[in-house]
DNA sequence: CCGTATCCCTGGCGATACTG
DNA sequence: CAGTATCGCCAGGGATACGG
């Protein structure tokens, strides 16, 4: 029986699973701006996370939009604009950030 | 144009500050681990912290020592024991901590 | 404007061996 | 037991150029 899973990377507590979703370098910084913000194009959002590279900002977007956190939407206009905004799930993270921004004002 | 002059990379907002400290791969997990046990010793937490290397563990208990998250304290018995501990700074991550297991557990 | 496609290099690990 | 030292891999991510 599967009793034993994977003994590399098994139980998956609440907390790893957050980690799978957020746990990425950029993740907090982009959610960041986008809780602040409600829509964000690609470009201010390159801007505001300074020193991220637009293949980042791209694997962090598409990460996050595949785990449900953003949508993207994209417009037919010339040139291109595209808008991402927080989902239900999204907006549930705001008590990461509030308590991250908390500690971080506080003690470091 | 007339954006707000946010220093180049070292634009030390809290939530950077926050992911200086617990922003590593493995820094949530020995948190969390030490967050239920109040005192642990480096093979417990090497047990506990499924798939982390001794190398890994090491380098994430001197980054969180550093930081003033937690405190080692060695006896000289033999074998060497030690014991880490969350300091008052480590503790009130826990408002981090039960957030994102919070999330976790109702959106992923 | 919003990306994707390459190239390339750094450093973050894991594995192993060894020490106090 | 609790690390340190060393090697080596390879994925992450920066830089650049280009496409829709």
């Amino acid at each position: 029986m599967e009793r034993e899973e994977k003994q590399a990377i098994p139980a998956q507590c609440s907390i790893e699973k957050s980690l799978d979703v957020v746990g990425g370098k950029w993740s907090f910084l982009v959610i960041r701006e986008m809780m602040f913000h409600e829509k964000k194009r690609f470009g201010e959002l390159k801007q505001a996370v300074v020193g991220i590279s637009s293949k980042s900002l791209t694997d962090t977007l598409r990460h996050l939009e595949a785990s449900g956190v953003i949508t993207r939407t994209a417009y037919p206009t010339v040139p291109m604009t595209v808008e991402y905004a927080l989902t239900e799930k999204g907006h549930a993270l705001h008590g990461i950030i509030h308590e991250m921004k908390k500690w971080g004002s506080e003690w470091a």
